[in-house]
DNA sequence: CCAGAGATTTTCT
DNA sequence: GAAAATCTCTGGA
């Protein structure tokens, strides 16, 4: 493994643009090529994170083995996937936030809905949970066994942004980390869009992209 | 293209 | 009881 899955979610959400995550369903298989990541920290680092106040039943998982599926459920129906980073004891996680199918677009089509283009069947986090088939069921499986499987890229991806993160409110209203990272010039990255708090300050002052 | 609002449930204050 | 690591639809430019 060319990355350390037990580093920190700084460091291993870049590496993770480009990897392609496949998930062996009895309905099928479908793999996507990783174009959007965000990443979170442990208790007491990062005021966006689930387990900024420590560790409670939902997150538990973020506190387990590096390399494990973290899923939770938000906005009372979206499931979103996160890969578990750091060692065990400490939580940090990369939130799967976009990706480019690249195998089985049938089955992800056929779950996601017939009129659904190409380029949105996984993008943006919820969206990529049902592409895949994951749900909460996964919670705490492992990325690298069936029905998983986790091909990192050879050559780490280079040229890709790194921006604030999307729907984090953090002190004062904004996110005070740019830890989200997207390769650059990859239609599948989703839409930035900043948390629904903010939305009357992008509109006085303006917002990147 | 953009903005607004609704859906709906888990979690923690 | 409010907010939330979101998405989809609607209506307008």
């Amino acid at each position: 493994m060319p990355v350390d899955l037990a580093a920190s979610a700084v460091v291993v959400a870049p590496a993770l643009l480009g990897a392609v995550l496949s998930h062996d369903s009895p309905a099928g298989l479908v793999s996507l090529r990783i174009t959007e990541v965000e990443a979170y920290l442990g208790t007491g680092e990062d005021p966006g994170s689930h387990a900024h106040r420590g560790r409670t039943p939902r997150n538990s998982v973020m506190f387990g083995r590096p390399g494990t599926l973290y899923t939770y459920f938000t906005y009372g129906m979206h499931t979103c996937a996160n890969v578990v980073c750091s060692p065990e004891g400490s939580a940090s996680a990369v939130l799967l936030r976009a990706g480019e199918v690249v195998a089985g677009e049938d089955l992800a089509r056929n779950r996601r809905g017939e009129k659904v283009s190409a380029r949105d069947l996984a993008r943006g986090p919820a969206r990529l949970v049902v592409a895949l088939g994951i749900s909460m069921a996964d919670n705490g499986a492992d990325v690298d066994r069936p029905p998983f499987h986790l091909e990192l890229p050879s050559v780490p991806a280079s040229g890709y942004e790194e921006t604030l993160r999307t729907g984090v409110s953090g002190p004062g209203g904004a996110d005070p980390f740019r830890w989200r990272f997207a390769l650059r010039d990859e239609p599948t990255v989703s839409p930035y869009k900043v948390h629904p708090s903010l939305r009357s300050v992008r509109a006085d002052r303006g917002v990147q992209r």
